[in-house]
DNA sequence: GTTCTTGACGAAATCGATTTCTTGGACTTC
DNA sequence: GAAGTCCAAGAAATCGATTTCGTCAAGAAC
């Protein structure tokens, strides 16, 4: 291993000289180019764990998704990276798979690593950020807010967003308007459906809302069998809105095995499903900007880390019907 | 912050005494009660940079890989994940972008964060390890070899997966098989080609070989545009093999738009095409065991990590066609 | 010529946990 | 009861870079 004080010895110098040249501080042009020189000659490469000892600051973001195979939360990802990086910072990447535990596990990585910060898109309702609050490290949740924790937050318009689907498909000339949406226990899940739930009543009455109205898991297999589920009803509906991108690309499948495809059977979905252009025609897609909340959450986070200590901030984004 | 001084000060003991606690070194009952109560009640956390610079390892993996928003290396991460979880290691995931500065840029931090290892898929044949390799730091590289480093790595028998692929249509009676392939300078590409030309030139001569042949660069709008160039031929083919997932998802699109579809055009494809099983029916997927590899690359550089010095290995694990 | 300023640079302290080396006391053994 | 053994636990060195403080010499000011 070579250190500081090999390159200093190489070039007759002091390792606070050397220490000097690597930071930009000032030292004599000699005194520089002989460092440089020994410093190449050696490949010397500063240990960064020692310099964040030393510094107690770290340059690393931590990013806590809960399901890194959901090209949403890659596309997330990719935009904090983006910030992150014209900033200075690594983005560290963790993956819960949905997992209250991994997630405090990672929670209490990042505690431990120094983290500058982290973006956390948490798992459920029950995510628990106390630790990171208690030694002020900056969080920002993304996608789904903490109820329970005083933290910034990014979001978009679930219930405008679960709206305005639904009303276009009503608007489109449907009738039956049905509502997949993701686990109770999830904010996402219930805004969405209740924007639905608000425009189906308009249209129709309270009177099936209820029979239309599937719960499932967020996952491919859920949408699958809740859209199978809906299409066994003795009134089947002739539409429906999905929450999310996953869910739909199940629920296209039952169509399919039903003889349907839209745009004959309305569908609405949350989120786009990248990779499948030649199966999404006739979809109406509410478009849920991923890149752009991961780039608002770190914009926030820079804030945090830079000191901002204003009261808790939520920045909630527009969804975009497509199509 | 809270040191293990302070908890040691609260205890009555030395730092010693908590550190041995906290390493299940041997501690009298009485202390090993006290120390815990102490570090409980201070919410103390171990600063993992300090217990690095003295180990002088740190349990990471950097996993580099050159497009975070494909599936195939998501899935890919997941595997490492899983593997390097259960050995007790977090896997730090760089997204390069296929761009070999960026790859460099991440490979300089593997080491001055003094990862255990690095995991590598190279963005292209020109990905430089030799850093990496002179600090004696393990590395593997996965998807893709690196033709001039002598490092381990794990790859798929392409040139077979191409050839079975091609093989098959034959065999369902498609006569002019075309081929979609990546980008001249990755191995991948051209092994998959290769196995196309050999099938093809059994069953059909050297005649249209070239014709029917196209390089694109592994993204969706290449392999629509290589499709469409494809079918505006005077003799289009009725058949192709395509080299990657999302050149498919692109190639599907021309075909829809000329109003054709599986399994009326043959198509066989490398790589599964998720959240699209409904608009994937009809076509011959040949199955890149994405999780596998990872998990094969995670192995491998777990056993250079715990010492193995042998000489360099390559895996090649196994194509399989579905359906 | 003496005092002051300025600039370059080195010695040593520091960050927090681990590890080696010691110490002191309890317990055996003959 | 003296010598030897064992064990818990503390003092201090250590990892490698940064940073504070101090030194020394050259040039400025009077």
């Amino acid at each position: 291993m070579v250190t500081i004080y090999d390159v200093a010895a190489r070039a007759g110098v002091s390792a606070t000289t050397v220490s000097r040249v690597l930071n930009g501080a000032k030292v004599s042009a000699a005194s520089e180019r002989l460092v440089r020189a020994a410093a190449a000659e050696l490949d010397f490469v500063p240990n960064r764990t020692a310099r964040r000892l030393r510094g107690q600051h770290s340059a690393v973001i931590g990013l806590i998704i809960p399901d890194i195979e959901n090209p949403f939360f890659t596309a997330l990802a990719r935009g904090v990276e983006n910030r992150a990086r014209a900033a200075g910072y690594s983005v560290v990447l963790c993956n819960t798979d949905e997992d209250p535990e991994r997630e405090a596990t990672y929670i209490g990585i990042a505690l431990a690593e120094h983290m500058a910060g982290v973006i956390l898109a948490p798992a459920d309702d029950a995510s628990d950020v106390s630790r990171l609050v208690a030694h002020h490290r900056p969080v920002v949740a993304v996608d789904r807010s903490l109820a329970r924790a005083d933290v910034d937050a990014v979001t978009v318009d679930n219930r405008a967003g679960g709206h305005s689907a639904a009303e276009s498909l009503f608007a489109a000339g449907f009738t039956r308007v049905a509502c997949i949406t993701g686990p109770s226990s999830v904010e996402t899940a219930q805004l969405r459906m209740a924007g639905w739930r608000q425009a189906a009543a308009r249209h129709s009455g309270q009177g099936y809302l209820e029979d239309l109205l599937r719960y499932a898991d967020y996952r491919v297999d859920g949408g699958r069998q809740a859209m199978a589920d809906l299409l066994s009803l003795s009134e089947p509906p002739d539409a429906a809105v999905v929450a999310n991108n996953l869910m739909a690309a199940g629920a296209l499948d039952a169509l399919h095995d039903a003889g349907l495809t839209p745009p004959g059977f309305g569908l609405a979905v949350f989120g786009d499903l990248p990779f499948a252009s030649f199966g999404r025609r006739g979809i109406r897609v509410v478009d849920v900007p991923a890149r752009e909340l991961g780039e608002a959450a770190a914009t926030l986070l820079l804030e945090r880390i830079d000191g901002d200590a204003g009261p808790a901030k939520t920045v909630v984004l527009r969804t975009r019907e497509q199509r």
